[in-house]
DNA sequence: CCCCAGGTCAATT
DNA sequence: AATTGACATGGG
């Protein structure tokens, strides 16, 4: 990867294992949409970034080099080599193909507070009405970010969540858990920093003590928020395909998550990205 | 009318 | 320890 700065933009060329579709159509995140030809914009860390692709580099519109630096070099993950992540899950047919189609796809490291209440929101749910859940919170009491003519949200903060009335979120039995989470973090400032501290197996009891917080939603906290790859939340479609491609009969998610440990160990959860945006893609063959 | 969606909880066996 | 129904809402 080499990164040049002009003008206003970060452009970045010589980019292998980077495709913002794979990377923003996995359902990883919940806030950026396609706004171009292989453009997308989103809000992330308080930050707008629109970035798309242009022949063979990728420009981040109106980012300074500290911008980079600071937020979106953790944000992309940029640090990791999935290439070499790619060539030691290589070997079995299914992930080889996942692997073909997702070639591009990088763990977001998105803001913790953000990630538990996205996952939260994401129980028992479909992607396009978590967006649009998420999207409505922000608008209703994210922080306000204006540039130019356009405006945009942050995700909020657990008070100014606490201190708005939810429920014209349509989000159902999960505002309560929505509101526990917040409260939880409001009351212990001290709890993210704590999650943030903690190994994969501390950190998801810590959040599974939350009320609203199982098993599944943990796994993609600690995946998504936390960058423990070691984790793998299996969901339906997880379940669906595992089944399907690896054990070929019915099985448990227990039974899943044991299988995934000792096959993809510490890249479980790269592994399960690959495997998730391809079981998106082929929904009409699973069964 | 039905069933399902990146599930979790509590009651029941 | 494993199984089951309730939980809100919107879309097919």
């Amino acid at each position: 990867m080499v990164i040049i700065k002009n003008n206003n933009d970060i452009i970045l060329k010589d980019m292998r294992d980077f495709e913002l579709s794979h990377i923003f159509d996995c359902g990883q995140c919940f806030r950026f949409r396609k706004t171009g030809e292989d453009e997308y914009t989103g809000v992330a860390k308080g930050h707008v970034l629109r970035i798309s692709k242009s022949e063979d580099s990728f420009v981040l519109h109106n980012t300074t080099e500290d911008d980079f630096n600071s937020v979106w070099l953790d944000y992309f993950d940029f640090k990791r080599d999935y290439g070499f992540i790619k060539a030691s899950l290589s070997g079995d047919e299914c992930m080889d193909k996942a692997i073909e189609e997702g070639f591009g796809i990088r763990i977001l490291r998105q803001e913790l507070f953000e990630t538990i209440i996205s996952f939260i929101i994401s129980q028992s749910n479909n992607i396009p009405r978590i967006k649009t859940i998420i999207e409505t919170l922000c608008r209703l009491c994210g922080k306000k970010i204006i540039l130019g003519t356009e405006v945009y949200y942050a995700f909020p903060e657990p008070e100014a969540i606490l201190n708005c009335d939810i429920s014209v979120l349509h989000a159902g039995y999960r505002d309560k858990y929505i509101l526990n989470a917040a409260r939880t973090v409001y009351e212990n400032p001290s709890f993210l920093d704590e999650l943030e501290a903690a190994d994969t197996q501390t950190a998801k009891k810590l959040l599974m003590s939350m009320n609203g917080v199982g098993n599944k939603v943990s796994d993609c906290i600690l995946l998504f928020g936390l960058g423990k790859t070691d984790s793998f939340p299996v969901d339906v479609w997880m379940h669906r395909i595992m089944e399907q491609l690896y054990f070929r009969k019915k099985c448990s998610i227990q039974e899943i998550s044991e299988y995934a440990a000792v096959k993809f160990g510490e890249y479980s959860g790269i592994a399960q990205q690959y495997l998730f945006y391809y079981a998106l893609n082929h929904k009409n063959e699973l069964n």
